[in-house]
DNA sequence: GAGATAGGATATTCATACAATTTTTCGATT
DNA sequence: AATCGAAAAATTGTATGAATATCCTATCTC
């Protein structure tokens, strides 16, 4: 039901992005190119595949056991999200990124995802809001079973649910994007011990100012949850350091 | 001379980019995937593709004189950009930019665009300096002569420029990526009698307090200057409504 | 011994062939 | 006349082959 509902919802976005927000399926509904975008993403974000080392068709054609096709077709679109870069007539070199480059997409997610929420409260519809509140209700269920994988699912559902509702389709994009870039460092940062709770808490006033139709403070709450999400990860990143 | 610089400030993006800022070089010089990017882009983009219609591999392949392959890569790359939508065995249809959402480009630009330019001076060096002066008095040639054509072109490297002067790559992807689905927008604003030489005084100004190193200031200022692009821009819409 | 050059190896690019899926057409049946 | 269904056509998805560009290395020349 709820499955549905998540497909539904991200009804524009190709196929890779079903596998990205994790809805399980039989693997043969993607196609092959779809697959190994997959693969290749999370490799780059994952750290698997460093900056600089270069993606060989025929090579990644052998590992993953498919045809050299699809691979190209992944990699053409990595070049456009800008993991890869493509330099005609040599190939494809890994760009990957950086912590710097989370810090700067928090950045410009303070003053652009206010906008989303704002947005999004104008223009949401009763349906909206109660997937809202599926989500809220999932990320509490599985904070008290301290199950991070699934918290993090519906965490970001959260988000990806008020871009939907922004109405959009340039704000939605690129805070998708980001969002996305960015899932990997969010779930270290759940592990700070009170951050997911404390992110629950947010989300919740979030929703509630949402409902209350009050642009103003949705906008502003949206503004502190970026703001303590960035400050917890870049302590965060201080204490690893140490 | 500057043809060069202009090259080596975009590095890190594909050729079909190359073809995109107007670098004018041997056509067999691209890939064809490239141009069949650049050219399906644009035709989206200049509305000649409307949204809703289907892109058919093999009739594209005709009207091309180019096999399926690159078809195909370059369709890929559209979805990414948000173009196209691609349904898993069904085919690709066009989504393209409505008015709408070139609005909405310039809402979040506002936003943006004045870290960018906060961003760039802090951290901009002499050469780029020099290529942004360079690019003003291009402008500035290019205003007397009333060749809009060429003033567009060094409109958009000044802001090119900021966005490779500030040092992030999430920023400078968005806002190149942003940049780009407003060209055809931009074009038309230039025609509003007056705002060509209000642009170029705009950036004169931005360009002094990045040069005395006026962080606040410079933000302010391009923060003014792109809501002053974006008034021009609903007055023209509503002047055409008439 | 250093540098230039030719040739082979490697990888990309584009085209084409084949397979799988979807859509359309058209006829049979109720 | 309407509907269902099967065959055919159209379209996408995948694999592979052929051509081209690049890189590396061995050899030759000075």
């Amino acid at each position: 039901m709820i499955e549905v509902s998540i497909l539904d919802s991200h009804f524009v976005l190709g196929d890779e992005y079903m596998l990205k927000i994790g809805i399980e399926q039989e693997d043969s509904q993607y196609s092959l190119r779809a697959k190994v975008f997959q693969q290749l993403e999370e490799d780059i974000l994952d750290g698997k595949f460093k900056s600089g080392d270069s993606l060989i068709e025929t090579k990644l054609s052998q590992e993953l056991g498919v045809s050299r096709t699809p691979i190209r077709e992944a990699i053409r679109q990595l070049e456009l999200e800008g993991l890869v870069k493509i330099v005609p007539n040599k190939g494809a070199v890994v760009l990957g990124i950086s912590t710097q480059d989370i810090e700067d997409i928090y950045t410009i997610r303070m003053l652009i995802e206010g906008l989303a929420v704002r947005w999004a409260t104008e223009k949401i519809n009763d349906e909206e809001i109660e997937k809202l509140k599926e989500s809220i209700e999932l990320s509490e269920f599985y904070t008290r079973k301290n199950n991070m994988q699934h918290l993090q699912r519906f965490d970001s559902r959260f988000h990806e649910l008020i871009y939907e509702a922004c109405k959009s389709k340039p704000l939605k994009h690129v805070l998708t994007t980001f969002h996305h870039y960015i899932q990997k460092a969010r779930m270290s940062s759940f592990a700070a011990p009170g951050r997911a709770s404390d992110a629950l808490k947010e989300h919740k006033a979030i929703l509630e100012a949402m409902i209350e139709r009050d642009c103003d403070r949705a906008e502003k709450l949206m503004y502190e949850h970026v703001k303590n999400a960035s400050a917890n990860l870049i302590k965060a990143k201080k204490q690893n350091q140490n």
